[in-house]
Order: structure tokens, then sequence, then C-alpha cells
RNA sequence: GGAAGGAUGGCAGAGUGGUCUAAUGCGGCUGUCUUGAAAACAGCUGGAUGAGAGUCCCGGGGGUUCGAAUCCCUCUCCUUCCGCCA
């Protein structure tokens, strides 16, 4: 959420932000219901500030025993009152229209996030690894895993239906192996491990930036006002919604591990084969609540990416990074790198991390707070980038490390969290 | 699932229709005093909106009333006891 007070001084940032994100929002309509907004609001607490006046006289003329001046003021209250209940209910709704109307409006891209106007746009800066080649007839990461009884989709779709999967024997053992090592090496870089709900209210997906946009992309929980979450971000917008912080405290760094769910609405046909795009995955995300400080976030944003790549330089898996375009980068972002990593199988590189900044989008939301070092009271930054998402990296993980032999190179790094295991089928 | 009791400022806790601009205590900040600190004393000690006057916020929503922290309805959450249970 942005600004009012920023969008009415301001209306062309605002919607040349909107134009270059692909987001629709009328903003000349959201200021004309502002206007009427201010208007009756200010009736409303006109007579709402005669009604309090009247109030202190018929006091003084009860106790001076004035019966009639008394019997004078109540009947000049009563019009005040209907006056308010008359307008009341048309400006909680109209004030209401305006803040949803708010909700759908972007944040301001930072000036180096290339223009674009969808992911063919995105721009790559940063490669790292050689592309794996192989001396021999290499597998897909499916046929690897059903090769190594690693995977079950099939009764995985007979218990939960499509884009479903059971993983099994080591592949199972490998992605819990993932999580420790991703929570485990951010715990050292000073991150606050964290297991957080991975179902939540529906305030922690306004405040975090999933709703109403992307409701059809949420199961909800029937008859429980809950809804499962698609990352851990938003269980760790929601913990500090209405909170006001000391500035002491700031930045606060964790690294949530949650199951996630997403409806993946829209994607039918698209990634089918194995498990890069199913409705059930588990992430290690890094989370970051700081100051209110442009520099600040940006030395964030930069820490966060270097985080994720050193993860996944451990795993010896090799990525580029892409600069994503406004067009592509969603509604709440000042900025956003992807990562995606190397899949020999599909000769191309596939998202695996995603790595945002959001200056006070979500804050607002989330009405999160801090107190700065003057006492004053302002909204935080808040930043986010995957650590880990099991089971897509297995794609790049299990395809590259493939030997001739066929079994699976398990990376040093994962070895502590694999017995000392050194591959896997060998 | 059953029963009861609760939700007030950073914390504790009063307030059951108008003097609430929310008592009091603790904590915090500032000052006096002091070599420094403590103690003592004094003052200060939320948030939103607005240019300001003002308006709003006593868990959320609705109602009664000229007027609600206070009365009524409803929802959510918390605590205790019982039952069940990983």
């Amino acid at each position: 959420m942005l600004d009012l007070t920023f969008i009415r001084n301001h209306p062309d940032v605002v919607k040349e932000a909107a134009h270059v994100k692909n987001n629709s929002i009328d903003i000349d309509a959201l200021l004309a219901l502002d206007q009427k907004v201010v208007a009756l609001q200010h009736e409303v607490e006109e007579a709402r500030a005669k009604q309090n006046q009247l109030s202190k006289g018929i006091q003084q003329a009860a106790r001076e025993k004035n019966t009639e001046l008394r019997n004078d003021l109540i009947a000049e209250g009563k019009k005040l009152a209907e006056f308010i209940k008359a307008n009341e209910p048309e400006l909680n709704q109209l004030t209401e229209e305006r803040y949803n109307l708010l909700l759908l409006v972007p944040n301001i891209p930072d000036p180096s996030a290339p223009v674009g106007k969808d992911e063919s746009e995105n721009v790559p800066f940063k490669y790292w690894g050689e592309k794996t080649e192989f001396g021999f007839t290499a597998l897909d990461h499916y046929d690897l895993m059903l090769k190594h009884n690693l995977v079950d989709i099939e009764r995985a779709v007979k218990v939960a239906g499509s884009r479903s999967y059971v993983l099994r024997g080591e592949a199972a053992r490998l992605e819990l192996a993932l999580i420790s090592f991703a929570m485990d090496k951010m715990a050292r870089k000073g991150f606050t491990p964290l297991i957080v709900p991975s179902m939540a209210r529906d305030f922690s997906f306004i405040g975090s930036g999933q709703f109403p946009k992307g409701r059809d992309q949420v199961y909800e929980v029937k008859d429980q006002d809950l809804f499962l979450v698609g990352t851990a971000e938003v269980s760790i917008t929601g913990m500090y919604k209405d909170e006001i912080l000391k500035g002491d405290e700031l930045p606060l760094k964790f690294v949530g591990y949650s199951p996630c769910y997403r409806q993946e609405a829209g994607t039918y046909g698209k990634d089918t084969r194995g498990v890069f795009r199913v409705h059930q995955f588990n992430k290690v995300e890094q989370y970051i609540i700081c100051k209110a400080d442009h520099e600040e976030s940006v030395y964030w944003f930069e820490q966060l990416l270097q985080n994720a790549e050193e993860l996944i330089q451990d795993l010896e898996l090799p990525y580029r990074v892409i600069n994503v375009c406004t067009g592509d980068m969603g509604d709440g972002k000042v900025g956003m790198y992807d990562i995606e990593c190397w899949v020999p199988s599909e000769g191309r590189y596939r998202e695996t991390h995603s790595c945002s900044y959001l200056h006070e989008w979500q804050a607002r939301r989330a009405n999160l707070r801090y107190r700065d070092e003057n006492g004053k009271v302002k909204f935080v930054h808040t930043l986010n980038n995957t650590a880990i998402a099991s089971p897509r990296i297995l794609i790049p993980l299990l395809e590259t490390h493939q030997q001739e032999d066929g079994s699976i190179r398990i990376p040093e790094a994962l070895r502590p969290f694999m017995g000392g295991q050194e591959y896997i089928g060998r």
C-alpha cells in the first residue's frame, strides 16, 4: 500500500508505476472517491464536534436545574444524531471502497529495475558455474527419480489429485537434508530460525500482499476463516501486524520454514512432468524487517541475494541471476531478482529463488511500524528471498549431479545432513 | 466437545451512562541535587487523520441513547476446570 498523501501529490508517478507493471488501476477514480470521502468525513466530524459541545451544555443545564434549556439542547442533539446516522453508513462504505482500491495500487519500482511487459524482458546479469555437459546420455529429473525409486506420483495423485507427489527413500531424506542445511547455514549468518504456521487468517495475506489480488491462488480452510500460506513470508508479516517496534531491535532477520500451498490456477498443462510445479512444497524463506531507509533496504536486498547464491554454490549448481522487469515483478515490489538454476534436461535456466524488496508497501498493509531514534513512528521496510524450496530444487540437483553409472552424487555440503552419504544409487 | 471467567495505555490495574481530557502504581525519558551513580523531588511519558480547530481509537462489528470504556446483541481471542487426543 502506498501513502494516500503521496498518491494525492504525485498521481502521475503512481500512474506510470501502474502502467509499467501492467496494473489497470484507475488512479483518477481513486482520487475522485478520495475527495468524496474527505468532504463527507468533514461534514460528519463537524456534526460530531457540535454534538460533543452540546453534551457539555446538557450537563451544565442539568446542574443548573434548567429543564427547559436542557430539553431544547437534547432536541438539537437529536437532530445531529439523525444527521450522523443518515450519513455515517455512506461515509463508512466510501472509506472502505477507498481502502479496497488502495490495496490494489502498486508500489513504485526502482529506476534500476528494467521496464518491460513480461518475463521475456527480464535481464540476466550474472552467471555462475558452467552449464552442465554430460559425456553420456543423461536422464531428466523424473526419470532419475523413477530409476532410483525416489518418487511415486501415481499413488500421490490417487491420494490428493493432480500436481501431487510422494517423495520416497533417499529423496525424502534429501529434502529434509536440504531444509536442515538451509536453516543451519542461515542461522550461522545470524538469522533467527522460525517454524511458522502454514495456516493464517486473511489479514496476514492482505499484509504481505497476496490478497486481494492473489486470492484465487490460495486454498481456503472450510468454515475456519483460515487460508493455507504459499510462503512463510505471509505468516511472518502477520506475526508483527499492528506492532510498533523499537528502532534498536531492527533489523529483524528471520529464516522461516513452512509447508507451502498454491493452487496454481491458470497453469493447466504447464510443467506437468515431475515435481516442478506442485500444490504443496516445503520452503525455507529469508525475511528481513529493517528501518525505513532506501540504502539499508538495498543493502539487505543484495545481502539476501548473496545468501541464496552461497547456498546454491554450496550445492554446486550452475545458475544465473536475473533482474526482473516491471511487468513481471508484482505489485508490491520495488525491485526483484530471481535466481534460476540450470536444468540440463531442458537446456535452460529455471526459477528456484525469488528475492524482493518492498519498502513500506507491506508494512503499511500490516500496519507494522517502529520508533526511530527521534521517537518518530515510521513504517518499516520488508524484504524476502527464498533460501531453499523443495522439491523444485531437487530438479537441478539430481540432474546436475547424475553420474555416468546412473548414480547421483550428493554435494559435500549436504553430506553432513545425509549421515555422510556420498551417492544415491551406488 | 461441555462449563465458567475475562479482554482498558509499554506493563500492572481502577473505572458499570455525562466532571474520562481514562485514576493509581511500575517501567521509561528529562531536569534539580551529586565527583559519578543511587535515592529523593519536579516535569514529561500512545496512535490515526487533518493546514488547523477538531474528529476517531478502552479486543472487532452492530445496536440503544442527546451522550457509551460503562447498557444490549454478535464475533474473535485469552484464561481456568472437565472430557478427548498427537
